[in-house]
DNA sequence: ATTATTTTATGGTCTGAGCATCTTAGCCCT
DNA sequence: AGGGCTAAGATGCTCAGACCATAAAATAAT
């Protein structure tokens, strides 16, 4: 069982491993041009077709930013994408358990603050998200404007990471549930009933009822899914 | 002041945000093959150039795999990171201050959790990485023992989504204090003398207590900061 | 000296060829 | 008929060279 499995890297791909590790390593700094295709179809031994590919595939990735007519530079976030791009890709294989274990943790805060830091146009928003809510004609609408509320809480706690964070759970809960829409269905106006004392509380600046009622609808959520 | 900034975007551009979009909409769903490389030319019209620069990027970016004599498929991922990716660019431009705000929010809770899940290898670690925070010879040193502790007190929770998202925030953190390291100096004496406190209650399973030094110790550091 | 034009640098696209790897179909032998 | 080898096809990989498009720099015209 000492075999490894073989697979030898594309040439654009030990190119963009080698380009990556000179920005991690500092020689190639934010900022800094890159050289020029052709000179590096030199400097490399390749065809410049994978040279391209590979500044193309970085360039989408936001490690550089090519400019016809004048060169291809290093981005001035290239550098912090290095690592956290691999955690990054690490957010495949969590479970839903975990997920919903996150959000109890942050929504009763962004909840909180929600109710702490909001401002009028904020609420106006929040109870806009609700009443669209309220009017959902299917199960699929109402679950979108359901995140949608939670983003405008989110938005009021005015933390710009808070905001960041919630979207990305708003994404991976997306992606989780789209096969058990259905059982949303069922708690849809258990939901709508525990949202709007969510409202309330935020409109009457209770941070500490908007956070307990948050809590309590996203463990009913939680239990909806089955997760005990 | 009407006018617009006008770039057209290249070729493989134009290739990528198609196959993304398709992606998205569902017309190309996970697991399946996309069209052979030369069929893609009749297709689209375009040199094949063009088109493997936008499958490579997308493939760096883990929306597809390509295998040679095989084809190139849809990743099971690539809906996740479809729209992930781009909240995640955001990530940049976020204040030191939003960032200790939401550490004290989760971290907190993270403590709390650890001090009730963790097992006897989770203690081990965290004490040890606490040992080598006291003897850490530079400034430097204690600063990276301070982080991984904070990474095994993650750990400790036993949710995988806490254990990526303590990564990011260290990856963050990193990024954003290196300038100031010589801060974390002068309370050098108070992050230990209160980091012993939070290994002590992890280890009496005493998970308030651990929470409410984590959130003390945290605040302390922001503090540090200048941030009010 | 300022403006217009030309040249140069650099990235963008296209074509066609040949190579590398994986799958499939067919053939041969038992 | 079944198992194994072989040849063909499908598909991605790499290369070389040409020409186009855009931006900057050098030069010429006013």
């Amino acid at each position: 069982m000492g075999f490894q499995n073989i697979s030898r890297d594309s040439t654009s791909e030990i190119i963009i491993q080698q380009i990556k590790r000179q920005i991690a390593s500092g020689e190639l700094h934010p900022g800094e041009k890159l050289p020029p295709e052709r000179k590096l179809v030199e400097l490399l031994g390749v065809s410049r077709t994978c040279i391209r590919e590979a500044i193309q595939a970085l360039a989408f990735s936001g490690y550089l930013k090519v400019i016809q007519g004048k060169g291809t530079f290093i981005t001035e976030t290239a550098p912090k994408y290095n690592e956290i791009s691999k955690l990054f890709s690490k957010m495949s294989g969590f479970s839903l358990a975990s997920l919903m274990e996150v959000r109890i943790m942050f929504e009763g805060e962004f909840a909180r603050l929600a109710a702490l830091r909001r401002t009028d146009n904020d609420l106006t928003e929040i109870s806009s998200c609700f009443n669209e809510m309220k009017n959902a004609e299917t199960i699929r609408i109402f679950f979108i404007k359901d995140l949608q509320f939670h983003l405008a809480i989110a938005r009021a706690t005015h933390n710009e990471l808070m905001n960041i964070l919630m979207n990305i759970f708003g994404e991976l809960l997306h992606h989780e549930t789209n096969e058990i829409l259905d059982f949303t269905s069922k708690s849809k106006q258990k939901t709508i009933t525990i949202t709007a004392k969510i409202v309330d509380a935020i409109k009457k600046r209770d941070s500490e009822e908007a956070k307990k009622f948050m809590i309590e609808h996203l463990k009913t959520v939680k239990a909806t899914f089955g997760i005990t």
